[in-house]
DNA sequence: CACCTAAAGGACCATATTTGTCTTATTTAT
DNA sequence: ATAAATAAGACAAATATGGTCCTTTAGGTG
């Protein structure tokens, strides 16, 4: 239960690798995929992604690729997981009243509530400058 | 990200529902279908499994149905859910060492091991009885 | 015994999601 | 111009989800 996918698992390799790189440097999807063991084309879509919502920039042509769109001090794991995965959500009742129609007397609920904070905090507490340094050789 | 699905939701509603009647009481899958607002077919699988790992107890022939298979004080919602669903596992890489070479370095993998542990310590800490007796009307 | 009741088991199926690939634009540097 | 890259979108195989349906087995009852 709550399995993160491949491509979560893939988007935090590959903005990890990002943020090993020196501060600036682009890099090639060609390259970042090589070195993450991902497939070429899967990772550029997931890294697209990231671009849209600007914790990574990309740059097209010839000596474009990709780069951070922000100190990797500044991004955290939950931001690149919910990007990918849309958000913490242990049950779909969280979204808002009324989605279920027992939520009002409902004990489990809170329950599930209680999960998502917990998860919330692990992850917000997580930058990828962290996982960056913790996992260099 | 996390969903529990519809199996997992129906579950806890099954077995809370089970909780919530006169103790030593014979219930009906048909019954116990309409009350919680499930498919019958598709509860009764879960029951079923339910009855295989002890937690409710299953009679067949005239005068069956399920109950309880132990004080609803004494199942947590951790097993029901695992029960379902599966072990809590936020990456595969929590399986064991060896699941993915990238292990012995990874600094996300900690992350996880600790995302584990949140959820499972929030679930274990909740029994069916909690959840019976809060959501009674 | 015969018969009814109810769960158990298994085959099956429709739909959605995951995990990609491939092709065709665009953009940019030289 | 041309070559180098990403962007966008269509497509597809494999798997998971969310069920249904039918047959079998076990237990009561007269
Ligand atoms: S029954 Fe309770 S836990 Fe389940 S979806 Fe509704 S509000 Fe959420
Ligand atoms: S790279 Fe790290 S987090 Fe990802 S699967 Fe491997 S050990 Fe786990």
């Amino acid at each position: 239960m709550m399995e993160l996918t491949r491509k979560g698992e893939y988007a935090i390799r590959g903005i990890v690798h990002l943020a090993q790189l020196q501060p600036g440097k682009v890099a090639l999807i060609s390259e970042i995929a090589e070195a993450v063991d991902v497939p070429q084309t899967f990772l550029a879509k997931i890294l697209q992604s990231f671009a849209k919502i600007g914790i990574v920039k990309s740059f097209r042509g010839a000596g474009g690729g990709f780069m951070l769109g922000r100190p990797a001090a500044r991004i955290t794991l939950r931001e690149v997981v919910e990007a990918v995965e849309g958000p913490i959500l242990p049950n779909r009742c969280l979204l808002g009243a009324g989605t279920c129609e027992r939520d009002g007397t409902c004990g489990v609920h809170p329950v599930w509530r209680q999960v998502q904070q917990r998860v919330v905090e692990v992850l917000d507490g997580v930058t990828i400058e962290d996982l960056a340094a913790r996992d260099k050789p």
